[in-house]
DNA sequence: TTTTTAATTGATCGTCGATCAATTCCCCTA
DNA sequence: TAGGGGAATTGATCGACGATCAATTAAAAA
């Protein structure tokens, strides 16, 4: 499959050095079927981008099923898990920006959107009934806590701050948001 | 300067589309020269990325001093307000990875983590007396979750879901994890 | 002026994304 | 079985990229 293929030489070298040639290449295709299948290039990375999303959401969920009952915690250890195990795949998600003139087809939004998904449903469980309303876009908002932290870990910021457990500070950070989540509502 | 007007093309077309040739060309030198003096496409990036993190940090000095009383809100528009109105050069900072055998010249460290220190002393500032201790730590990780909401803000991650006050989510886990540290030391 | 050093140049290399006329493959029909 | 036609595949070709370096020009020292 030219995706999985595509998907391992993302993993092994990264956005800046991939290359849709070397993907043909390692596939045994020519550099003009993979063109003919893709249109460009940016549709190839959105392919991959969204087997890595897919890839991540199931990681999560088995974190989530075999992490014990303290599923806040399972949750940012998965996400966490998956960038420290894949970080080329991991990184290539945020490297790669679309033009403004391209949009992202709907069937990958909605894969995509399954990550959160997850974590929506895990944040609305965390609540009481009375603010479970609220639960989206707190949730929305944890999902940028603990990616701040887990991009700061991957790129090194965190390393050169000094800081050992960038983890620990996420799931800090996202305790203390439920729980005043749920003293306020 | 070469660094200047780097920094413009960075601007202009981003970290994607940006090259070393066509920053020679608008500055009337041969890319000879402009390898003779950077080395590699890496320091030029890396010096036009340092250029992007002092102007950054001038501009939330700025934000501060003009903020008024708030200044934990100030701050927060500050890393809100320099993103959004240089997308481009703020973006190349994180499109930006050295190889791994390439490392950061320390100078470019010391003028990159001025911008650490500022909120370091904010974060100082808005803690009791008792835990300022704790301050570089939660000042680090706060930075990691104004960023995290940034980047979801810039890259279109908060529209797709729907979000349309990402400022507004960072500054209340802000507020949060600031009352917490005070109530707990 | 002459000599030595430094700065600058751009042709050249290999690789990239992208294109598309030419070729190959495969299935259907007579 | 022969052959016709649509679909899939190919790779040479293009312009642009990062990078190199012998040749050239400019500047400083003698």
């Amino acid at each position: 499959m030219l995706i999985v293929e595509g998907h391992k030489h993302m993993a092994d070298v990264g956005f800046a050095r991939f290359s849709a040639r070397e993907v043909a290449k390692r596939i045994g295709y020519s550099i003009g079927t993979l063109y003919n299948v893709f249109g460009t290039y940016d549709q190839l990375i959105i392919a991959i981008n969204t087997r890595t999303f897919v890839l991540w959401t199931t990681y999560i969920r088995n974190a989530l099923e075999k992490g014990g009952e303290d599923r806040i915690r399972a949750l940012v250890e998965g996400y966490f898990g998956f960038a420290h195990t894949n970080r080329n795949a991991w990184m290539a998600i945020y490297d790669h920006h679309l033009p403004p003139d391209v949009t992202m087809p709907p069937e990958h939004d909605v894969l995509r959107g399954q990550l959160t998904d997850v974590v929506v449903e895990e944040v609305r469980a965390a609540l009481p009934a009375a603010c479970q309303a609220e639960a989206p876009r707190l949730a929305r908002s944890l999902v940028a806590t603990v990616h701040g932290h887990c991009m700061f870990d991957i790129n090194g910021s965190f390393a050169l701050m000094g800081e050992k457990d960038p983890m620990a500070l996420a799931l800090a950070r996202v305790r203390e948001s439920l729980s005043a989540a749920r003293t306020s509502c």
